[in-house]
DNA sequence: CTGAAAGCGCTTACAG
DNA sequence: CTGAAAGCGCTTACAG
């Protein structure tokens, strides 16, 4: 089968007998139109089956109605979430959505970065790889003219629009809710200081404990234990100390969470009673482990919504000088079964 | 800061006093050039950072480096790996990839194909929602030229690239393990049979039963029971019968198994001793129940690398009249505790 | 091998 | 309100 001979602006002009412009000028609402001609153009267009060629339009206009995503991982809930999310907003408004994940490598992120700025989009909405540090890949996007996007994973340093999670206090809220069910001797397993989210998790563990006077001892804090074998190492360390922990907040992710778990089932070490664990993001599975594990959501389709809307708000306002918008949302203290040690 | 002027190849024809068409010629390495020119251009252009404006390549070669994709939900497992996998060979073949959601609705997915046509992708990847039964859209986007790639939910009667899995040898053979465990009444719970994917693995069900001379009974076949919720009402029926199955095979997907769990622990029901369960997926929960659940993994990684190379593959092939390939591709029966009686 | 020219299909500043 | 014209930046068939 032979691809259709398109129809063009052209065709649509030959035969009402004016121009391309006006056609042109007609089919994109401009004011400068008689109503008349605009009801006519409309009605060719339809009967010709005249559809718009994005391609020669968005050269002509130098932006191509499309928004590049840079997220580590796609098959990761939160990304996964808040890309559907952004999906379904950008659908409504005929935007596109290029997707690419940096699979948690600077160079990829870089090279995705700049795939994005060659292909012309008109934002970038971006989540850090764990591994960047240097920014100027970012500000480089920023120079091209092109908005920039951050959220969860922030660069703070860098003056952009920002869809972030008020970490600190999710963290302080879950930390306080170990307190309330009686443990003493919390324990935290920490991401990679070089992200924020990471960073503000840890200033809500230590002000909880502060506030409720329960001194902080830095055997407890476990650095880098972001993924479900670093956090089971961790554990097993965290454990065999002559003081153990009675609780464990894994901060970095539900997957390390998963590994404080397992250590704590081939250790026989019953959970909640003998440990209390908490995870953070809200995966699906921490409704099914055995015991449930509490966890804090992110409401992370709802995050991708209002990136999204924050997009195409500030794109309306061209007027006045923007200043960086932050937005901040509230995760929410999901209590299971992991941590409930009063109720049982 | 304001947008840099581009480079274009103008700049560059200027610079070394030939025009742009041989500037072109070079940057696209084709053969009718001179040798001396070409590596004078390509360093020129490295020299003044010159970008080739994708928009305008786009225009005049009436196609996007751009490839979309279709699938039911981003966030599912199957398909967020698909995507990763999808992502990761477009990306290295310098293509972007759309993705849209259909959200499991018909008219989402008309209305995203519609979108990626306009947007003249070269290609568009789909996986059918479950509500599609008329495939007008689909034809419509061959009309157009478009290679159309369908994976896993696809649509037999069109004769396009597809790559699926062997869902009726998967099925028998987990089924066949239900009967190596000693399980003799074997219920089903199937889905809307209007997708061939559900068909197939019915197929595979009941050849496993006839190859062992275990009589077919209709009363364990439960009928469109998908989700968690309908897996869980279904089995409740199943389980409440005069003769109850002994084994449920949710060939729908582990979200349904999942349900069937649920009941049989709601039931005081003991898995495996009394009930064995079978999903389907290998969602990452199947391996965190109580018991573990017995699946059947997809590969969806390598699915979504395979259908990308399938599709670099073709766009070469351009000398012959192409048919139709169709790769198949074999699922992996994972055995877990929940289907393990004999083990215990 | 290289140049001159046309054209992809739109949008918009400039006149009138 | 409408037209004529230029231009976005490339690619390629046609000559030479």
């Amino acid at each position: 089968m032979k691809p259709k001979k398109r129809v063009t602006i052209y065709d649509i002009a030959e035969k009402l007998n004016i121009t391309a412009s006006s056609v042109s000028r007609a089919l994109n609402n401009s004011s400068h139109v008689n109503e008349e001609t605009k009801k006519l153009v409309l009605k060719t267009a339809a009967e010709l089956n005249y559809k718009r060629n994005i391609l020669a339009s968005n050269l002509r206009m130098g932006k191509s109605h499309t928004i590049g995503v840079v997220v580590p991982r796609i098959n990761q809930n939160i990304f996964s979430n808040v890309i559907a999310g952004l999906e379904e907003v950008t659908n409504q408004q005929n935007y596109n959505l290029i997707i690419c994940q940096s699979n948690e490598s600077v160079a990829k992120e870089i090279k995705c970065v700049n795939a994005l700025v060659d292909q012309h989009v008109d934002c970038i909405i971006i989540s850090m790889s764990v591994e960047t540090d240097d920014i100027s890949h970012l500000r480089n996007v920023i120079s091209h003219g092109i908005q920039l996007i951050q959220f969860d994973r922030v660069a703070t340093e860098l003056e952009t629009l920002k869809v972030i999670n008020d970490n600190e206090q999710a963290s302080m809220e879950a930390v306080e809710h170990l307190i309330q069910q009686g443990y003493r001797r919390i324990a935290l397993l920490e991401g990679p200081q070089n992200l924020d989210i990471f960073k503000q998790r840890r200033n809500g563990y230590l002000r909880a404990l502060q506030k409720h006077n329960i001194e902080i001892d830095e055997e407890l804090v476990m650095k880098n234990a972001w993924t479900k074998e670093l956090g089971a190492e961790a554990t097993r360390k965290l454990l065999s100390l002559p003081n153990p922990p009675d609780a464990i907040f894994a901060s970095t992710s539900d997957f390390s969470a998963l590994g404080v778990l397992d250590v704590a089932h081939d250790m026989n070490i019953s959970v909640p009673e003998q440990l209390g664990i908490c995870g953070y993001a809200n995966e699906a599975f921490t409704e099914l482990t055995n015991p449930s594990i509490t966890t804090i959501d992110q409401f992370s389709i709802h995050m991708g919504r209002t990136i999204a809307n924050l997009y195409f708000e500030e794109a309306k306002n061209t007027e006045t000088i923007r200043q960086p918008k932050v937005i901040s949302l509230k995760p929410e203290l999901i209590i299971r079964s992991s941590t409930l040690r009063n109720a049982k």
